[in-house]
RNA sequence: GCCCCGGUAGCUCAGCUGGAUAGAGCAACGGCCUUCUAAGCCGUAGGCCACAGGUUCGAAUCCUGUCCGGGGUACCA
């Protein structure tokens, strides 16, 4: 076998470097060099719009810049076959079949750390998400924030990150005081007594099982304010939450609770040293921050006339702990709702000194649930909602994961129940399982004629159109993984696996792997043992399983 | 009013740090299993990338404005 070429990225690099040294030649310098693969493929693997970028510079075409270039520029000829000049004045590389050949033995060599990045070794992150508060089961629409941040935690561990998944939550406030009022009616109702719940209490079944639970463990004779009715319940469906979340195989490594800031006197830190700074004043009996001092287009209330902070305050509280803690990166992510807060939040750590850069705010849009073609309306006061666990239970981890992911985070998301139930054959995961699973078939049906895999394969064999094309697509893994770090969009991820399974389906019906020509089937084994590798890495890295047979 | 997100094929959405002929899945139509899994592959059809200006050699992509949808603009979280 040949040896271990270049590393992929250093393709581009090399490339780049020889682009500067044709330009030194021509005395021209410039600032960056745009080197992307071409959408047509027939222009060659790599393109530079550098020419078209100097016109204005040298005052002449394109074209002709592009043939200067072309003239002064000297490369790997084993690593570029050819270049190309195409109007109105790309310059296209293609690069030879043996870069691309040699991948392979990369990427059996690295296996599950072909790919990996090394952004965040020796770094912490802590990525903050669900933060429900336990009044009831997780809904549909709570997991869209939780698959979200599980995937990009998972995307920061692949760079070498070490993430705390942190789940934050208030056991204390109006919330919880109506869900232990709520459980509390049902009690005496079921007692036989003529109560009814709180206007703004929660309806949902759940409550009443609640109830009956504290009934059954405490007896009949707790008298009304007992604590025991909302630490019942919020114990219990905490459990439930907690479960749910494990269905999904998403497991936070802390849980914070806001009570702790008060007891801790963060709380009144936070605000005597925003007081410090003179953004805090009185009016109408409530404490207001002045956030028009910062730029903002109205001050906002930190402390209620009734004497209880809004959200805001232990919200700062809450960010000043996680910057204390030193994480390297800081994420929250949020629904399209809280969008007003965090800017708040992130002013009072920077007049607190605190390095905001570290911050990175994830603001996820609504998931809109459609059930027999109509938007279904959900709250969780009123018990009208679809529970997480159900639509996991039925439509099982994986197609729910993928769901949540494959669409940017920035678009309203349409979660068609119907669709994810009824048609959940042709549901996209399926379509990767189904590469993967192939690929092992193969490999076991392989070694059942006796074809074991070896070193000794030749990759020059590799040379059919859907050979090269599935090479060149596992080549660009590496950048994708790259990229999804930098935006932190699970979806690039997503998108890139379903190109690199229909690679693979196209190869399959193209390609067959074990034959009676020996030589072209170890090629073959070793070629979708890659593809293999690198279908798996992408799946474990979006928390999806890797079936070997379907 | 102001702020944030979106408006791309019949539907759901990719593409958006500017590039060459705008993509996928579903739905429609037509092909491909004596051969490693047809949960697959190939083909046909389908588009003033909301609209109008602007920047640029070049705009779905960047800027401005308008319209439409969602969210926020609470002494709710």
């Amino acid at each position: 076998m040949p040896q271990c070429r270049k590393w992929p990225m250093k393709m581009k690099h090399q490339l780049n470097q020889a682009l500067y040294n044709a330009l030194k030649k021509l005395d021209v310098s410039v600032e960056s060099i745009q080197l992307t693969p071409p959408k047509n493929p027939e222009f060659g693997d790599l393109s530079t719009n550098l020419a078209l970028t100097l016109t204005k510079l040298l005052k002449k075409s394109p074209m002709e810049i592009a043939a200067d270039i072309q003239q002064c520029l000297s490369v790997d000829t084993a690593l570029i076959s050819d270049i190309t000049i195409t109007p109105p004045g790309f310059i296209n590389f293609r690069i030879s079949p043996a870069y691309f050949q040699s991948l392979i033995s990369q990427i059996l060599k690295k296996g599950n750390q072909f790919g990996r990045g090394r952004t965040g070794e020796n770094k912490t992150a802590n990525v903050e998400f669900v933060s429900a508060n336990p009044t009831g089961p997780l809904t549909v629409g709570h997991g869209r924030q939780a698959v979200l941040g599980d995937t990009v935690s998972g995307i920061l561990e692949w760079h070498g990150y070490d993430v705390t998944r942190e789940y934050y939550f208030n056991d204390a406030g109006r919330q919880m005081r109506m869900l232990g009022q709520s459980v509390e009616a049902r009690y005496f109702q079921q007692l036989g007594q003529d109560i009814s719940l709180p206007e703004d209490g929660y309806q949902g079944d759940y409550i009443t099982a609640i109830a009956q639970n504290v009934l059954d463990t405490h007896g009949e004779n707790l008298e009304s304010g007992n604590p025991i009715f909302r630490k019942t319940a919020e114990d219990i469906i905490f459990g439930l939450i907690k479960s749910t979340l494990k269905n999904l195989g998403i497991i936070h490594d802390q849980f914070t609770n806001e009570k702790s800031f008060y007891e801790s006197g963060a709380i009144d830190d936070t605000l005597q040293k925003l007081r410090d700074n003179n953004l805090i004043y009185e009016f109408e009996k409530a404490t207001w921050f002045k956030t028009t001092a910062l730029g903002k287009d109205q001050d906002r209330v930190l402390i209620k006339s009734t004497g209880e902070p809004t959200y805001r305050l232990p919200d700062m509280a809450y960010h000043r702990n996680k910057m204390d803690r030193n994480y390297d990166l800081v994420i929250d992510i949020f629904g399209a709702d809280h969008i007003d807060t965090y800017p708040d939040v992130l002013s009072a750590l920077d007049i607190l000194g605190y390095d905001t850069e570290k911050v990175r705010v994830l603001i996820h849009q609504f998931v809109t649930l459609v059930r027999g073609g109509e938007k279904v309306k959900m709250s969780t006061r009123k018990g009208d909602y679809v529970t997480l666990d159900e639509l996991t239970n039925e439509v099982g981890a994986d197609v729910v994961r993928y769901f949540f992911i494959m669409r940017s985070m920035n678009s309203h998301l349409n979660f068609d129940l119907d669709l994810a139930k009824d048609h959940s054959d042709q549901n996209p995961v399926y379509y990767l399982h189904y590469a993967h699973a192939r690929i092992c078939n193969i490999i076991k049906h392989g070694e059942s004629l006796g074809h074991k895999f070896t070193k000794d394969y030749n990759p020059s064999l590799l040379s059919h159109s859907s050979e090269i094309s599935l090479l060149k697509q596992m080549d660009v893994f590496p950048e994708v993984m790259e990229l999804a770090l930098n935006t932190l969009e699970p979806q690039t991820i997503a998108n890139y696996l379903q190109e690199l399974a229909t690679h693979f389906h196209k190869f399959y019906t193209d390609c067959k792997v074990i034959t009676n020509d020996i030589p072209t089937t170890q090629a073959r084994l070793a070629l979708i043992s890659a593809v293999r590798i690198v279908l798996a890495n992408g799946l474990q890295i979006l928390g999806l399983s890797t079936p070997e047979r379907m």
